[in-house]
DNA sequence: CTGTTAGCGCCTTCAG
DNA sequence: CTGAAGGCGCTAACAG
């Protein structure tokens, strides 16, 4: 039995014998081989790797869009590999360049926002690209995921609605976190179009952490302690927000309210749930691969995927 | 310039001119050149892919650890390939043969119970093979984690001297989950060598979370209303515990106590702050990466890094 | 420091 | 359905 027998039978792909296949594949178990799919990559010019590029896993939004991805890519027998650029573009472009050269079948990468080079590379490839999370701008190849700007307006335009009119915002770093500064665009849009505005802000460039929440809000109120509403880049922070009132003895929604975004467990846990924003991050992982795995050649016209979001209406606002 | 010097210059390795280097660069950068590693590798054999099979990414624990790895991963310059068993042994076989097929540089796998074709594979490898988690039987090259017996053992110690006698048990599939199993052994023993048993138990098939553990607990409390503390396998299962004491009205510590495993965040942000074992989770996964990376060839004697763990003394028990 | 020569282990193509 | 030949793009080993 020749070589390319084994092969084709350790790739089940071509009609074998039955006779013939169980026999290798007896062979093949006792020996203890294991076929090398970097020589075979090679020949063939594919894999089965997709490159999946996220902005950190410390934040359990990215874990969940992972989670999502790996579970879609699972069934049609890929593997990811991770790459984090820590919310850097410079790094970002290092990974691409470095999971590319592994010729994967298909990249993931977040948001729309990269180096010029990055686009290039990107491009370049030929693969499926996938940028998930924003669709606020137009996409390489498939964008999925939802409006950030979107759901900074729907923030302004739910609070308003509930009456408060003084906001303070607290962020992490616009420059680095793109869907960050999106969702603060459309809430100062929101605020504007009610002739109002934001009375003040404190952004910082320590990643966001329940910590890092509650110190900002501490000072912002000092500053303003006139505020009634406080509007956080996300849960984490949030969170934290929450800790300092019950710290400060400042009572939630009647002193100040609280709005976060993603929704995340913890902030649905606390004794009283957060008012927040839930991103749909299990199922914008799985639609970006179910998308880029449908056709392994790009669409004439970059599309958009749009999984929505939805504004839970808690106790803290 | 020939074809070895550009390849030299993308891997700088060898001593290279200057002037050469920077022409290389140069035009690497214009014409968007990406140097194909698949032929790299192949030709080298080697590569800067680390295998890394965890059993579930829903639990948080294992993006904890995983964060760990990949931090650890990237001053060395390895990426990881990730793989999901799901907490079954034949899918782990199928994944160490897939990410062993990309000849990675090394292996990090949870626990120590494999298959035996599994073990056959890995031991047949080559590479650096770190087992994380356990540390309860002896590894193959080397294991990183904590004792999983013995942090059964301290929970009931610990419980014990806090008069605690009336012990129910709330666990996931124990064939799944070795360490699961190992705790509750641990545990076991420590009620008997106190001339106690376990009043009570459900062990599940279901995948560990919140809801899971309210639903159990509740039904064992119908079974055995007279329990004074119900030990839970993990904390996710404890947390769902501990809101059905709430709902149910049972007064926690007085009437019920409750303890975790892990440590979550989620445990910790509860208003009663969850008893449980803190697992070194982040370390764990830095360890075993620092370990393997240190020497590219096995020890002679299999070893094991103990990374301990931290009994966290919470309000619930 | 730079160029040349052989493969790495498979998979594709083409015959039978 | 099975076998034989050639080459994927790179890097190790060897000159120079």
């Amino acid at each position: 039995v020749s070589e390319s027998t084994v092969s084709r039978v350790l790739r089940n792909k071509h009609p074998i014998a039955e006779e013939t296949r169980t026999r290798v594949l007896e062979v093949v178990r006792q020996m203890g081989y294991t076929r090398n799919r970097v020589a075979g990559s090679l020949a063939s010019a594919d894999s089965d790797l997709v490159g999946v590029i996220l902005p950190a896993l410390s934040n359990s939004v990215f874990s969940d869009v992972f989670r999502g991805i790996h579970d879609a890519l699972v069934p049609f027998g890929y593997q990811p590999v991770v790459g984090v650029t820590d919310y850097d573009r410079e790094t970002e472009e290092h990974l691409v360049d470095s999971l590319l050269s592994w010729k994967p079948a298909a990249m993931i990468v977040t948001g729309l926002v990269h180096t010029d080079y990055t686009v290039a590379m990107l491009r370049q490839s030929g693969v499926r690209i996938a940028e998930i999370m924003e669709i606020d701008s137009p996409p390489l190849d498939i964008a999925v995921g939802m409006s950030q700007r979107k759901a900074g307006y729907d923030t302004a335009r739910h609070l308003l609605s509930r009456g408060y009119r003084r906001f303070g915002y607290i962020g992490y770093s616009h420059t680095r976190d793109n869907r960050g500064a999106l969702r603060y665009e459309g809430l100062r849009q929101g605020l504007s179009e009610a002739g109002l505005s934001l009375i003040g802000q404190s952004i910082s460039d320590i990643p966001s952490s329940a910590q890092s929440g509650r110190s900002q809000l501490s000072a912002l109120l000092e500053q303003h302690p006139d505020l009634d509403v406080a509007v956080f880049s996300n849960d984490d922070m949030a969170v934290g927000g929450v800790f300092h009132c019950f710290a400060a003895g400042i009572k939630l929604r009647e002193e100040l309210a609280i709005f976060g975004f993603n929704a995340l467990d913890i902030g649905q846990a606390l004794p009283l749930s957060l008012s927040t924003i839930r991103s749909p991050r299990l199922l914008i992982g799985r639609t970006a691969v179910e998308k880029i795995l449908e056709s392994p050649t790009r669409p004439a016209r970059p599309t958009v995927v749009d999984t929505g979001y939805e504004i839970i209406d808690g106790e803290t606002a």
